[in-house]
DNA sequence: TCTGGGGTCCTAGGACCC
DNA sequence: TCTGGGGTCCTAGGACCC
């Protein structure tokens, strides 16, 4: 008895619901962009596909493949929504479900499927429904396993289903190139055809010593990828997060000291609030810095105990930028926080509340003591927060991965 | 007119300890 | 008279994903 997983994936998802929300948007290439002036494609409607336009182009040039390409800046609260009406359509055939990202997830239902006249009219009921009730397709792969469902709904995209049964699945991945695998980026895909390496069945007939030699603790991985196996099970529970992070490409580029440290102070309270409000603290602080050359580098500090302080990981973050010699302007900087733990919220609760608000009035008076050209408000950043609307497609709909910050 | 932001996992090398 | 070896913690960086 095989498992029977099903990978839903929308498609074109933020584009979708914004063609949704707006009907003048239907049927035109359109592109979901992010808000400041330096920002890239999100995500591209089919109808813009059709002209080249990729996720990650900048504006310039997805206008110049597609002169008539409309953007439209993102809206997280919409997708946030519209994510979490999704999973409740999906829970009606499974308890076990994985929402893998905003727009896909993966529901086991091995053993709910005869409930529903099988797995194929489960994947059609919900195909139906979500274009019933939110107008947007979505796509999805039926398969043994997650590895062989994502790769199904990779294939039919858009607005297709499709089963690969166990039966089939030797001679779907008997020309399939490598990389077309969840997990086989460029590096490895390269790596591979250095061992005269390209397609799936290949993959899966090569000695395991030559893939254990090159790639070490994954080689044996990497041999039953390529047979269509995969053992990795659905992470059906919200697991706690390892990092919480902000990061944020410039409007410029600035070397000036004053805008720096302002912009790190800003960074340190989005990630020190985001911690705060899920109850983690970090043992661990890291910087990142990208010159305008786009050499991006991490330093991290560790700190004698965790802390979720805007104060504390501010100070921490001035430490490790003091002991860089910057060689450029400053394009992107990012604040993260990692080896966490959980906040025993009982001790913490009332009395440090009032101690953590002063530490961040605290830290604001001292960049506006020390810099009063450079005026800094709580107010103001809680307000370039909410605009900032970081549409990530890692958001979750909930827990700490809601990036989205609600007043 | 250049190229976003949120993550996870793995590796390699050095410090330190027994 | 060359310089064991295991374990852990730490930092930096790369690969991959949506």
């Amino acid at each position: 008895m095989h498992n029977i997983i099903l990978c839903i994936d929308m498609d074109a998802f933020f584009a979708s619901v914004e063609q949704q929300a707006n009907p003048k948007l239907r049927g035109k290439p359109i592109a979901v962009i992010g808000s400041g002036g330096r920002t890239v494609v999100t995500t591209r409607s089919y109808e813009a596909r059709k002209f080249g336009v990729k996720t990650g182009m900048n504006i310039y040039e997805a206008k110049k493949l597609c002169p008539h390409i409309i953007f439209v800046v993102g809206d997280s609260e919409k997708y946030t929504h519209t994510c979490k009406e999704l999973s409740k359509v999906y829970s009606r055939f499974t308890p076990d479900i994985e929402i893998y990202s905003i727009d896909e997830a993966f529901l086991d239902v091995t053993t709910t499927h005869h409930l529903f006249g099988g797995a194929e009219a489960i994947g059609l009921s919900i195909k139906k429904e979500v274009k019933k009730r939110f107008g947007i397709n979505c796509t999805v792969g039926i398969a043994p396993n997650i590895l062989m469902a994502k790769l199904a709904s990779d294939i039919a995209k858009p607005d297709g289903l499709r089963w690969f049964k166990e039966e089939d699945i030797q001679s779907v991945l008997k020309n399939l190139p490598v990389k077309e695998l969840w997990g086989i980026g460029p590096s490895i895909e390269r790596r591979l055809a250095e061992l005269g390496i390209k397609t799936c069945a290949e993959l899966g007939e090569a000695p395991a010593s030559l893939l254990r030699n090159k790639f070490g603790i994954i080689g044996e991985t990497l041999k039953l990828m390529g047979q269509g196996i995969c053992h990795r099970p659905l992470i059906v529970k919200d697991e706690d997060p390892k990092s919480i992070g902000h990061s944020m490409t410039l409007p410029r580029d600035i070397s000036n000291r004053k805008q720096i440290e302002a912009q790190v102070l800003k960074l340190s309270e989005m990630v020190g609030r985001r911690a705060r409000k899920y109850g983690f603290a970090g043992k661990k602080v890291s910087l990142t810095i990208r010159y305008p050359d786009f050499e991006t580098f991490t330093r991290q500090t560790t700190l004698p105990g965790p802390t979720n302080i805007t104060h504390e990981i501010y100070r921490h973050a001035i430490g490790i930028l003091n002991t860089i010699r910057l060689r450029d302007k400053v394009r992107l900087l990012g604040v993260s926080i990692s080896q966490l733990k959980k906040e025993d919220n009982a001790q913490m609760a009332l009395f440090d509340y009032t101690a953590k608000e002063k530490s961040l009035l605290h830290a604001v008076d001292a960049v506006n003591d020390k810099y009063g050209d450079f005026t800094v408000t709580w107010a103001s950043y809680l307000e370039q927060d909410e605009q900032s609307g970081v549409i990530s497609p890692a958001w979750r709909p909930s827990g700490v991965r809601n990036v989205t910050v609600k007043k």
